[in-house]
RNA sequence: GGUCGAGUGGUGGAAUCGGUAGACACAACGGACUUAAAAUCCGUCGCCCUUAAAAAGGUGUGAGGGUUCAAGUCCCUCCUCGACCA
């Protein structure tokens, strides 16, 4: 009878139970302790704790950034590796709002739950360094930090155009729309003219791209940020309006085609349009307008959709030769970007091309070099100046630069970078954020409340919605709280606006350095010793915003002093996703896995008999396809869990999640069990023994082999799948050894540690030992051990495999291929044809060609 | 449309600098154990051909071509999928 065996259920909330009472991985905040030893910061996003609670895909964030942790703290590192809350934001106010509750309330619910789940997989974290973005001991130094960006002019106030979403009530940043719509929730947006709070990130645009050649990122990030940055060079040039003393600017990438440019385009937005449209294109001019300012950027600048536009009557004069040429108005081009007004070259750009062919404007040939003539295609490559005076015969690059000298010496233009980032709009009209620590005077000055007043703290509302006259939520609070008296005694109104949910993202990494701290957001000596973040691991989709905002903030903090680096995050890692199997009816309802059946192979629904669509999609509530980690655990247990995230697949590669393989790594940790514990009594198996003994010659060198391995692969951190399988090979092996050196296994403990920390715990203790084995020190391997006197030379005939042969691992060349031709089944494919080259890869193979 | 990435057994995935393709698992199948089942242990497992069985052989990493003694890996063309951007 098996009376013990491996039971995780037992095990993994006694050791966790232990770790958290003697605190096991509390990190020293005392300086001179830390310097003691060198420093690894690890760290996995913080999760936004919503409603749904968390799953499979957290966890597989989570669980490498922990095997990294131990690994390093193995190794002789102090390791921060800390957790916490991203707490303010949009869902859950939603959710407050409809089961008339607090967001505080609920966040706490949610927050707990999440602590909850995340504690069971036994995961190493310094507890006591949690933070929770939307409590006013974080918050604080959250407006402390926007008050340093105030100080130095970064934040400001501006009429600007602003996505708003009605359903909502709320500003959105162009970066939570897409195709009219909130990413989130599908909710329409339209386009509004409104009073918000920006940051000017812009300042920053070739800091933030150049710096990117310090960082240790994949490179399709970094080519994501540049393109998100979208640095262009180019020329601002002036046009004269013909008979009128007007001019305006345009910015071009190509100021070598401006002899090409046969008509410009204002913005329906640009001030110009209504003072330069004649009075006979008056009244069709007003009209296009009117219509453009609602269409989305996206449905302007789409190149699929026709080109529209107006000419207003008016001519512009080209300044290189003085030709006339027509202005328009048309959506295509923003107000936004460059001057809100384009010169338009339609024999060189695709867009210039369309609109000149729809309206019939002649297109000039400027480049020499496209394909098809220049009536029918654009030609946007490099070639020849033709038709272009003095740039004439000259190629695209130096003809850029010969007209920037010449519009420079005549005054009219200059050469000019231009981004494509655009400031960050940072206010919204909600309740559940951080108020913004400023107020107005009656004068309408805006003024900056003291260091000493921060908390600013959400006041109590009664209803978690705008005004009736279109104001945000808080000036709904009452007079006590709008009204603040200033150090001077003047009376002020506070802001009303909260900050986005990307505030509080940005700066945290700094405070789990000193989360405790009342006097500063962090300590100077501790901030110096920690940053940067090492590793910083977290989901593709914070690949451009949440890195971006928080490389800004970082940059403005360096800038102030108040941190060491240029940069927050050394390494980064994007974790893949898990895709689990999800289930749709011809009308597109989901249905949840256990209300499907297979009939004949084919999934249909239990209750209906309508046959289903099977798919691998990413795990999301919506497609009713989550995987709760708690079931898992509850079933597997946590070492399992963890074992098989890492065990499908590299960490970056996004796999499809499967119940099956579950059984495969809880097999193996059954196996592990049994090396150490007899089932059926309990006591140590039988195989173990004290001998350090050389009789098992064949285990030493696995075990050799496998230190090698996993501490490389681990050390990957891309290849801890590899790690695995060669711990299973250990196992296997150590399965089939009619003897077992205590030795042997407790070093191979080590490296099932990281990765299964109950179990190996558990075995360890089993062993005799009283410390925690996460608080040993990680093995190296001896290169001798894995050495043997023979090597495997593969033999190949015309470069195909023949035979093996078995030779000394000092045999040279000549003794190689001797025996090689020397084989039998190797003389079977020589025999009688001269051998016209032989090839000796040392101690891999030999290839004879005949 | 652009940029980047990826296509390997029934499945997830291995494969160093170009040097044994399919490690390690899952599933499947066969056997041992069992009254039986589960669990466990042992074995088979890309495709084709041959054979009583085997040995041996051929072929094979999305398709086609190229470079090389040698290509999953490098180059060219094409197809499909994914991510991001427009």
């Amino acid at each position: 009878m098996e009376n013990h065996p491996y039971a995780p259920a037992k095990i993994e909330p006694y050791w966790q139970a232990e770790w958290r009472e003697k605190e096991a991985f509390k990190i020293p905040n005392d300086i001179e302790t830390l310097k003691t030893k060198p420093k690894f910061y690890v760290l996995g996003m913080f999760p936004y704790t919503s409603g749904a609670g968390l799953h499979i895909g957290h966890a597989k964030n989570y669980v490498p950034t922990d095997v990294i942790a131990n690994l390093r703290r193995m190794q002789g590192y102090h390791v921060m590796h800390p957790m916490g809350w991203d707490a303010f934001g949009l869902p859950t106010e939603r959710y407050a709002v409809r089961e008339n509750e607090h967001p505080a309330d609920v966040t706490k619910r949610n927050t707990e739950t999440f602590q909850h789940q995340i504690q069971r997989i036994g995961l190493s974290y310094d507890w006591s360094r949690k933070i929770d973005t939307s409590v006013p001991e974080y918050y604080r130094w959250t407006q402390w930090i926007f008050l340093r960006l105030y100080e130095k002019d970064l934040a400001y106030l501006d009429n600007v155009p602003v996505n708003w979403c009605p359903a909502l009530g709320t500003v959105l940043s162009n970066e939570e729309v897409k195709d009219g719509k909130y990413v989130e929730t599908g909710d329409p947006v339209e386009r509004r003219l409104m009073h918000q709070w920006m940051l000017k990130i812009t300042a920053y645009a070739e800091r933030l791209l150049e710096d990117l050649d310090l960082l240790d990122w994949p490179d399709g990030l970094k080519e994501m940020q540049r393109h998100w940055i979208g640095k262009s060079e180019g020329a601002d040039i002036t046009f004269d309006i013909k008979d009128s003393d007007k001019t305006f600017t345009v910015f071009t990438t190509r100021p070598d085609t401006l002899f090409g440019a046969t008509y410009c385009v204002l913005a329906p937005e640009h001030p110009l349009v209504s003072e330069i449209t004649h009075p006979d294109a008056a009244s069709a001019v007003n009209a296009y307008v009117k219509e453009a300012v609602n269409k989305s950027d996206l449905q302007r600048t789409d190149l699929a959709t026709e080109k529209t536009g107006v000419f207003t009557g008016a001519y512009a004069i080209n300044p290189c030769n003085n030709a006339p040429i027509p202005i328009w108005v048309a959506d295509y081009v923003l107000m936004t970007y460059g001057t809100g007004a384009i010169m338009a070259v339609p024999g060189h750009d695709e867009r210039d091309h369309e609109f000149a062919s729809a309206f019939g404007i002649p297109i000039v040939e400027v480049i020499k070099g496209g394909e098809k003539p220049i009536e029918e295609a654009p030609f946007e490559g490099d070639g020849v100046c033709v038709n272009s005076g003095f740039l004439n015969g000259l190629r695209v690059d130096e003809a850029k630069q010969k007209m920037i000298q010449w519009l420079e010496s005549e005054g009219r233009g200059t050469g000019q970078i231009q981004y494509r980032l655009r400031d960050w709009l940072f206010s919204r009209q909600r309740y559940w954020g951080e108020p913004f620590p400023l107020a107005h005077l009656e004068d309408g000055t805006i003024v900056q409340l003291p260091d000493a007043e921060l908390p600013i703290e959400l006041p109590p509302i009664d209803a978690y919605k705008p005004t009736e006259d279109g104001r945000p939520p808080l000036a709904r609070a009452d007079k006590e709280w709008l009204k603040v008296r200033l150090p001077d005694g003047r009376t002020a109104t506070r802001e009303t606006n909260i900050m986005p949910q990307w505030a509080g993202s940005c700066w945290y990494y700094l405070r789990f350095l000193d989360a405790h701290n009342t006097e500063a957001p962090f300590d100077t000596a501790l901030e110096n010793y920690w940053m940067p973040v090492d590793l910083y691991m977290g989901g593709a989709e914070h690949a451009v915003l949440h890195l971006l905002y928080a490389r800004f903030w970082h940059k403005v903090l360096y800038d102030c002093g108040l941190v060491s680096t240029k940069e927050p995050f050394q390494g980064l890692v994007n974790q893949g996703t898990i895709l689990a199997e999800s289930y749709q009816d011809a009308a597109g309802k989901y249905y949840y896995p256990h209300e499907t059946d297979r009939n004949g192979g084919k999934a249909v629904a239990k209750a209906s008999d309508v046959p289903l669509h099977v798919q691998m999609e990413k795990m999301s509530k919506s497609r009713f396809n989550v995987i709760n980690s708690n079931d898992v655990i509850d079933k597997y247990g946590a070492d399992a869990l963890r074992l098989y995230l890492l065990f499908i697949g590299p960490v970056t590669a996004s796999t499809p999640w499967q119940d099956a393989g579950v059984e495969g790594v809880y097999r193996f940790l059954q196996r592990v069990w049994r090396l150490v514990v007899n089932e059926e009594n309990g006591e140590l198996s039988e195989k173990l023994t004290d001998a350090a003994g050389t009789t098992e010659a064949e285990l030493w060198r696995e075990l050799h082999k496998t230190i090698k391995q996993v501490t490389e692969d681990t050390d990957s951190i891309d290849k801890m799948n590899t790690a695995i399988s060669q711990m299973m090979i250990f196992v296997n092996t150590a399965t089939q050894a009619k003897s077992l050196p205590k030795e042997c296994l407790k070093v191979f403990l080590h490296l099932l540690s990281p990765y299964a920390p109950h179990i190996a715990q558990e075995l360890w203790h089993r062993l005799g030992e009283t410390s925690f084995i996460a608080h040993e020190q990680w093995p190296t391997h001896d290169e001798a051990v894995l050495t043997s006197a023979t090597v495997t030379i593969i033999a190949q005939v015309n470069g195909k495999l023949r035979n093996r042969l078995e030779l000394p691992a000092d045999a040279t060349d000549k003794e190689i291929e001797e025996a090689a031709l020397a084989d039998e089944r190797v003389q079977r494919f020589v025999e009688g044809k001269p051998v016209r080259k032989v090839i000796v890869v040392p101690n891999r193979l030999i290839n004879i060609v005949v």
